[in-house]
Parts: C-alpha cells; structure tokens; sequence
DNA sequence: CTGGGGATCGAG
DNA sequence: TCGATCCCCAGG
C-alpha cells in the first residue's frame, strides 16, 4: 500500500541465458552461488539456491572425465556447447548434476554439489524419503535424488527445459570460500587446486 | 572380455 | 572406516 521501499518493486526472477555458461567455468562456478536451481515436475515447481559448487576444467584438469582429451559415451556431452546439463551415473547408485560450460569442444563443467531447497518441499522429502530440510540438498547425490534427476536428464538444455537455473540473489565476494575439490584424491596435483566455491556460514553444504 | 575403481552416502 | 552397487573404460 503506502510503502516506500523497494519491496514494491518485486525482483523478477529468470532464466539464465546460455551466455551465462559460455564464460570462464571458475567464474560460472562462482557466479552460480546465489542463483535458483529449478526442476518443472509434473506443473509442480521443485527449487532451490545453489550454495557449492566445484569447477571442472577440462582436457587439461586432472580430476574431469574429459582430462587428457579424452571422448567417451559418458562424457560426450561435456564435449558439447555450454548451457545444457551433464548428469553422470557414479559408485553404482548415485546421479550428479552439472552445468556444461564454455563452447562447444571445450569440455568444462560445473558440478551442483549443494542446494538450500525452498520450494516443493513435499515431493522433495518423498523423492528423498527423509524429512530433515538440512539433509535434503546438501551433497551432489542428494540434491539429484530430491528432484528426481537420472540419466534421462544427460545433455538436456538448462535453456529451453523443465531443469534450469535462474537468478537470484547476488552473493559478495566476502560471502565466498574456495578450497580444494572434494572426492578427487586421485587427481594428482589437481586435488589441491581451490576449485570448491560454497556461501560462507551456510548450513546447507555438503561438508564443513 | 576383463577387472579395477569411482566428481557418494550413510551406517557403525 | 567401510560396504553398497554397477557402470565406465583402459588394456589385453
């Protein structure tokens, strides 16, 4: 009614645009702390701000399945242009989430390794058969376990599908810790490159 | 064809 | 710390 403030003016939330993920994969890592990860399910929306996320840089990285060029069934899809998703079956029973980014034949990706979910809470706990809010988001299985996200998903567009991400709020870089990568003890001299971003004092990251 | 291991999770 | 569980993929 009479209110002066900003709140009359309400934030418009919307998709990133693929130029979003065309950028440098740190930089996408990072900006991506803050945004909305959204899934359309059945005209229920499931979402929720991503809160870590890790960088994966490619041919030249170590610890990603595109390291030392390599092209593969599994990881085509990282091959491809930046904006679609690459969703990877792993320890035989767990799905994980990324964002591909950069062009096409550039194969980097950001793994969603965290999610604080604020909408569709009631089909999230079913997907996930727990109930405790902390523990609905907090590591890249889980997350993808919430909002029902299997192999069906690989290499659909976060453009033009019912999996995207949209804006959100802006996080300050005093707001954000980077360190090591985790689960990645096999990556050489990689497993120390400070490639984790999460939202600092957030409770709902994978680990402390 | 084979077998070693994994961008995890949860129980003990 | 360890087992679950199975797909991936490099090597022969």
């Amino acid at each position: 009614m009479g209110s002066t403030r900003s709140s009359s003016r309400p934030s418009v939330k919307r998709r990133l645009p693929q130029e979003f993920y065309l950028r440098d994969t740190k930089r996408v890592a990072r900006d991506l702390l803050g945004k909305r990860l959204v899934r359309i399910h059945n005209n229920t929306r499931l979402a929720g701000i991503i809160v870590e996320t890790e960088a994966y840089l490619g041919v030249k990285d170590p610890a990603a399945h595109t390291y030392g060029g390599r092209i593969t069934e599994r990881n085509k899809v990282m091959w491809g242009e930046g904006g679609s998703a690459y969703v990877y079956f792993v320890y035989g029973m767990h799905f994980c989430l990324n964002a591909v980014t950069r062009w096409a034949g550039q194969p980097e990706a950001v793994l969603i390794r965290a999610v604080q979910f604020t909408e569709g809470l009631d089909l999230i706990k079913n997907f996930r058969e727990i109930s405790e809010e902390k523990q609905l988001g907090n590591g890249p299985a889980k997350l993808c376990q919430a909002l029902n996200i299997t192999r069906n998903l690989n290499g659909v567009s976060l453009v033009q599908s019912d999996l995207f991400i949209e804006d959100g709020d802006l996080i300050r870089n005093s707001q954000i810790i980077c360190r090591p990568r985790v689960g990645i003890d096999y990556a050489k001299e990689a497993k120390h490159w400070p490639l984790r971003f999460y939202i600092k004092n957030n409770e709902f990251i994978s680990k402390k």
